[in-house]
DNA sequence: CTGTATCCATGCCGATACTG
DNA sequence: CAGTATCGGCATGGATACAG
């Protein structure tokens, strides 16, 4: 997105969902709603994701007071990642679509191998 | 996403976001929501939106059974966009997270503020 | 009116290397 | 362990031109 729109203004799930729609930001909310966790342990679990984007989404998640940084200096020293109450509300609102994506989701792989077929038909 | 990750099957919402989280597909499916409409009526409505990307919104949607296309063939041509029961569905689980963004965005531009003011600081 | 095809700028993100 | 800095490839998406 170039610039902000007209549209942005009037609907706020646009925000959210340049927040969310990165993929990588809910996968580290869903494993930080299991409970607090530390970097390279986020880092193994959230799998595929880069030592990058994690920090990336971390500071852009923590930035949006939806997780906290918690320091414990020592040796090693020591980061741990948590969910604040924002985070969990959000979570929580994301419940409704991750249902529905589960409910639908061989359907839409259906629909599309059908769509698929048909425009092999046509070419 | 390079490939698809050990993540990605066991997460359902994963795909979904993928759909969903252009942020071009949440505002067609919103004006659809509304009632059944034309291309370049839906083209002015999203406003900001080009011309490729709701030809290529539109068709995702349609592949994934989401939206319905009505070729009424004349002088000119029409072509009315609409959703289907599935696309209402979605729509629907997409409420509580439309919701939460409107509850919380102040909030979060709260945080934003002064994450950045911190971070002037530190610099 | 409703698209498709091409071109090209932008920006995302993975890989890598380095720091406290 | 927990990051930051830099580079470079690749995909996204706007602009434009063209077609049915």
């Amino acid at each position: 997105m170039p610039a902000p729109h007209a549209t942005s203004h009037a609907c706020p799930i646009r925000d959210v969902l340049d927040r969310v729609g990165d993929a990588w930001s809910v996968l580290v909310i869903t494993e930080l709603n299991k409970g607090p966790c530390r970097f390279n342990a986020l880092r193994r679990v959230v799998d595929g994701i880069s030592q990058r984007m994690l920090a990336v989404t971390l500071r852009q998640l923590e930035r949006d007071g939806l997780v906290s940084r918690r320091v414990t200096d020592g040796r090693p020293p020591q980061v741990t990642y948590g969910l604040t109450a924002r985070g969990v509300s959000l979570h929580a609102a994301l419940a409704p679509l991750a249902d529905w994506a589960a409910r639908h989701q061989q359907a839409i792989r259906d629909s599309r191998a059908a769509f698929e077929a048909t425009q092999a038909l046509a070419a």
